[in-house]
RNA sequence: GCCCAUGUAGCUCAGCAGGUAGAGCGCCUCCUUGGUAAGGAUGAGGUCACCGGUUCGAGUCCGGUCGUGGGCUCCA
């Protein structure tokens, strides 16, 4: 036994307890800094990977929902890093808002300052978490040099016929003039002022969504990689309905003839509509009711019903009330005169903000017509009937049906009804068929400061005109009052005045500023061609990046910003700027990251700041352990004990590594190898194919790391005795080098550090991903389960290509089986090679 | 009401193709230690929510029940 040993450094000799993570991450971070390790590469030889996290809000300081997101992201980017692929990893900031300029009202800080400085503060976070960026990318969507491209595009939009203004309904502080977001409606009042917000109409600028409405939803399909209930989600949004828009005329009185349209996905009930209702913001309710005797009921109503805030509007709860308005309207199908109601449950924004009540077959009309005593007819009898007519009817029956007291139509199921009611009513002029979608078109204009302004301005002689390209970036003045009432913008004289460029006599520039989700729907294209001053960024690169591989953030967005970004790359590429159709081809939405059961918040007070877990834990442990704990997609339970725990773990890695460090270079000797040595490269090989399918396929973070403790465990099995043998190093060798890849991703500075230690050149991060060997994964001896009848009995261990005959003659033999044997008669064998053999008796 | 998750060790989660129930934390015991919310080695702990079915065999597949969480919901 004169074998040359490596022989372990104790602890006490030398080698630290702890991976010292304060001065090790700023070493490494600093490395990563000047050797620009990040930058992204433009090697067309490799396949690329564009990996993308949201970008946040700059409020200040990153929360663990950040930590979270942006640990997902760099695990990733690092591993396609060294599966050899060039990736795109970028990082910005959606700096447009309203908390910048709340906090100027309540701070006297300007909004610019304000955001620049939180930006500043979360970058320097970030880059303590050694999150992987190519920070020559960054962008501000506040920066003019940013939205001087969002304005670009804006006017393509404007020029492709996508933008229009109309009167839009939004909330109104009648105290501080101005308008107010729903989130800044509390319980129906001005959340400065408590004064009571109305809804009041105004000229607001809208894109055209809808335009796209059917090829967003058909794409939907193409979403493969989306989590299954944001493509729900995103298919009930916009909700798409066939039906038919059927024209009712005004009956009598100064607007007899007046048309007012509905839409109904029931046409074949059309025969049993015995009144009409309008929602009271319905544009013909002011003429209709002028001077009629119900005009000062309607009045009360329809101010009652601004009051409501948007929210109790559409709650169920809310009871259905109504109001006659004194008119009639013309049933075009029979000539039927029925009264028109204003209620609050028809809404302006859906349809054509006018019904037709069939009480007898919709719910609502139901309970409307019994509440206010309105005439029910019934026009589709059910097969089965528990009625025979309208009075019977305790509720509306939405069910399938025969049409009856529907003149030539009686008889037919009411399915092919809906078919040839539409067309019979298209041929007569009635009405026509129509898809109706829930989707509106985007309202865009925000009467605020900070954002960014509409190139577009009012000449009195030309009416609307685009700023020109060489007047952009139209930007934001600096020299305002925030004040929180009404937009500083309307009230800058050297901002508001400016020269038609078509007729250059004097103009006035828009005020209203953009929806932030316009600045987020196309940041992932600029982040390809960040710092282009000649255009919003190259068709070439976009082609060669996008889509993004991998785009990861929170559910919350499961909507209006992976809409709009859908809806965006759509109109880009019909405006020849890319060639894609679908932004994002593979989502993951992060689940929340809760304490003691609830989301963190600042009103429960169960916030942990990340700053802190960094500061006290290092960033490797605080990535661990947000990595380990849940899988991605689920919520995470924070615990103080397990970030202790995931220190722990990388002061283990660190023992273990550094014990042997010095003596990494020594040479093999030759020999077989021991038991464990063989168990150990077994274990490694298990690791290599464990974690990398873990991490691609399912994106089983928590089960790779799971996997490299499993791994670690087995090495410190292995080096129990202390020393290692020579003969044993190579694999000793393999096993630790191969531990510090595997883990790398999502420990970055404890890997490179050790690979230093090791006396390693160059990054750790630059090597390959390993590969393993799959005539190492199995042992050249196995255990197999014996059952009796299913139940396991015991165990044997055999040759690992051994036969059922082999391991039938073995298991004969063990004492534990041979008992549950006795005296009975083998009717049948199960073999599982590899793994069991059943005995059924 | 509808839709989607989810229920496995005290806790947080794995268990991919039905085939001997796993990881980390926590806990027990022992060892080590003039670096101590320390380290090492052992171990205990589970009728896999419940009921039924398919199967030689079911956390795993099917049906039902119960619990928990989330989303949508006057959309004509």
């Amino acid at each position: 036994m004169s074998q040359p040993q490596l022989p372990a450094i104790q602890p006490d000799n030398g080698v630290a307890d702890h991976f010292p993570y304060r001065e090790a991450e700023a070493k490494w971070q600093r490395r990563w800094v000047e050797d620009r390790a990040f930058f992204t590469e433009q090697d067309g030889d490799k396949p690329k990977f564009y990996c993308l996290e949201m970008f946040p809000y700059p409020s200040g300081k990153l929360h663990m929902g950040h930590l979270r997101n942006y640990a997902i992201g760099d695990v990733m980017a690092r591993y396609y890093r060294m599966k050899g692929y060039r990736v795109l990893h970028p990082m910005g900031y959606d700096a447009f808002g309203l908390p910048a300029e709340n906090a100027a009202i309540k701070n006297k800080v300007h909004p610019a300052d304000w955001t620049f400085n939180n930006i500043r503060e979360m970058g320097i976070q970030q880059r303590t978490l050694g999150l992987s960026y190519d920070w020559d990318r960054e962008v501000a969507t506040c920066h003019p040099a940013y939205y001087k491209w969002g304005q670009w595009l804006f006017l393509q939009f404007w020029k492709k016929g996508l933008v229009y203004r109309k009167e839009g309904l939004l909330n109104w502080c009648p105290d501080c003039q101005t308008v107010l977001a729903n989130e800044q409606v509390v319980n129906g009042l001005c959340w400065r002022c408590d004064s009571v917000v109305t809804q009041k109409f105004m000229p607001q600028w809208f894109i055209k969504i809808t335009d796209y409405a059917e090829e967003l939803l058909a794409d939907l399909d193409k979403l493969g990689e989306w989590p299954n209930k944001v493509v729900v989600m995103q298919r009930n949004w916009i909700g798409r309905s066939e039906g038919a828009e059927i024209v009712f005329r005004v009956a009598g009185g100064a607007l007899k003839g007046e048309t007012i349209p509905v839409f109904t996905t029931r046409p074949d009930t059309i025969f049993g509509a015995t009144y009409m209702v309008l929602a009271p913001e319905h544009p013909l309710v002011n003429r209709l009711i002028a001077r009629s005797e119900q005009e000062a009921d309607c009045r009360a109503f329809i101010d009652e019903v601004a009051r409501m805030e948007k929210t109790a509007r559409t709650d169920d709860a809310t009871e259905k009330k109504g109001v006659f308005t004194g008119a009639y309207a013309v049933n075009p199908v029979n000539g039927e005169e029925v009264p028109i109601w204003l209620a609050n449950y028809v809404l302006v924004e859906y349809g054509t903000g006018a019904v037709m009540a069939v009480p007898t077959h919709d719910q609502r009309d139901f309970e409307f017509a019994k509440k206010y005593e309105l005439p029910l007819r019934l026009v589709i009898q059910p097969e089965n009937t528990e009625f025979n007519s309208a009075d019977d009817m305790t509720a509306a029956w939405e069910g399938e049906g025969v049409m009856i007291n529907s003149a030539r139509f009686d008889g037919t199921p009411n399915q092919e009804g809906k078919k040839k009611v539409t067309a019979w009513m298209e041929e007569n002029g009635m009405g026509k068929a129509t898809v109706n979608y829930r989707l509106r078109d985007w309202g865009i204009s925000r009467q605020r400061y900070w954002g960014m302004p509409i190139p577009l301005l009012h000449c009195e002689k030309c009416g609307v005109v685009a700023v020109p390209d060489d007047q952009l970036p139209v930007e934001l003045p600096v020299d305002v009052q925030i004040t929180g009432e009404g937009s500083p913008l309307v009230r800058h004289e050297g901002f508001k005045n400016a020269t038609c460029p078509e007729c250059g006599g004097p103009a006035r520039r828009e005020s209203d500023t953009i929806d932030t989700f316009w600045d987020s729907s196309w940041y992932f294209l600029r982040y390809i061609d960040a710092r282009n001053e000649n255009t919003a960024f190259d068709k070439n690169k976009a082609n060669d990046w996008m889509p993004v591989d991998l785009y990861i953030g929170g559910v919350e967005h499961a909507v209006l910003h992976l809409l709009y970004s859908r809806f965006f790359t759509k109109v880009v590429r019909d405006l020849g700027l890319v060639d894609v159709d679908e932004p994002f081809k593979k989502l993951v939405t992060q689940g929340m990251v809760t304490k003691d059961g609830a989301k963190m918040s600042k009103s429960k007070g169960n916030v942990v700041d990340p700053g802190v877990i960094l500061d006290k834990y290092g960033a490797d442990a605080a990535r661990l352990f947000i990595l380990f704990t849940s899988p991605p997609e689920r919520d995470l339970e924070w615990s103080d004990e397990g970030v202790i725990g995931s220190a722990r773990f990388v002061d283990r890695v660190y023992r273990l590594v550094m014990r042997y460090a010095h003596g990494w270079k020594t040479p093999a000797a030759e020999g077989p190898l021991s038991d464990g040595a063989r168990e150990l490269q077994r274990r490694t090989h298990q690791a290599i194919a464990g974690v990398g399918s873990d991490i691609e396929t399912r994106l089983g973070l928590n089960t790779a790391i799971a996997k490299i403790m499993e791994l670690v465990n087995e090495m410190y099995r292995f080096t129990a005795e202390g020393d290692v043998a020579a003969s044993d190093f190579p694999v000793f060798q393999h096993a630790v080098e191969t531990l510090l890849k595997l883990l790398s991703p999502m420990a970055p500075h404890l890997c490179e550090e050790l690979w230093a230690a090791l006396g390693r050149e160059g990054y750790l991060m630059h090597e390959p991903w390993p590969v393993h060997d799959p005539a190492m994964l199995e042992a050249d001896r196995v255990k197999i389960a014996v059952q009796i009848n299913g139940k396991v009995r015991g165990t044997v261990e055999v040759a690992a290509g051994a036969s059922q005959d082999d391991i039938w003659q073995a298991a004969a033999e063990e004492p534990n089986i041979a008992r549950w044997l006795e005296g009975k008669e083998p009717r049948k064998k199960i073999f599982v090679p590899g793994k069991l053999l059943n005995i059924v008796v």
